[in-house]
DNA sequence: AGCACTGTTACGCAGCGTGACTGTCG
DNA sequence: GCGACAGTCACGCTGCGTAACAGTGC
């Protein structure tokens, strides 16, 4: 049984990686952006914590970014992912439904004599053209 | 002949509604959050100024956010009011192209015949069920 | 002449990054 | 006992709102 192991990073690691101070991480994490897990009192950064705080630093340092708009524009960033979700999940739908509903017709279409008036009599030499 | 005109306010009065000092109105101006248009060199804001004005103090002054900030988190609601708007457009599309597939195979419908096979003939007497 | 606009400059508060210090654990 | 972690506190820089001041036009 291997146990499926992604890697993961103690501060000062983390801190060299992006080039930001520890303390900077551990005041990302009391002010809530960053929840890394501790191990034996240790903050553990897992990748996805790194990438966080890359998205954080890329908003603070580079673009002046103050914490309080970090968080609102990283909410924005999963509403905007999550609106893209449902979107192409809605267009999957419409698609499927499409396709029910043609073949619901499609299967009409291989009786076509039981749309003909009742009581009629036809005969008929089907040509070309 | 009518012209069409909706509101304008020159600074004080914006202030005042918005509870904001005008220096601060000033200020983004010159940052570049709105651009009132003058009339003999005095700013006039338009209910869409005030709008995006009173945007930026909720922004700022409840939420805490930069000025860098908010320009981030402007142009996102910008670009997330125009995906939204893309996908209505693309489901409206949807809809007219299954509409228009739908009635295309109707039209074959009505010439069932047209779907036996070729060279045969055939004589039928309709009965309902 | 007075009032409200204009612009420029200066001040002060708050946020946030960082450095210093101490304590704990392996 | 040393090195890297933990936490707390304090300093300093910057951003931004506001206040003060002088100039201009109706």
């Amino acid at each position: 049984m291997v146990k499926r192991q992604t890697a993961v990073y103690m501060i000062s690691v983390v801190s060299e990686m992006l080039g930001v101070h520890p303390q900077t991480l551990r005041l990302y994490e009391r002010e809530g952006f960053v929840h890394p897990f501790r191990r034996a009192g240790v903050r553990m950064y897992s990748e996805e914590d790194v990438e966080r705080i890359r998205a954080i630093i890329n908003l603070t340092r580079d673009m002046g970014v103050n914490l309080a708009g970090v968080e609102v524009i990283l909410s924005m960033r999963e509403r905007m992912q999550k609106l893209q979700d449902e979107m192409e999940h809605m267009v999957f739908e419409m698609r499927e439904e499409f396709m029910r509903e043609l073949s619901r017709r499609e299967e009409e279409m291989k009786h076509p004599l039981a749309k003909l008036p009742e009581g009629e009599i036809i005969k008929v030499k089907v040509n070309k053209g």
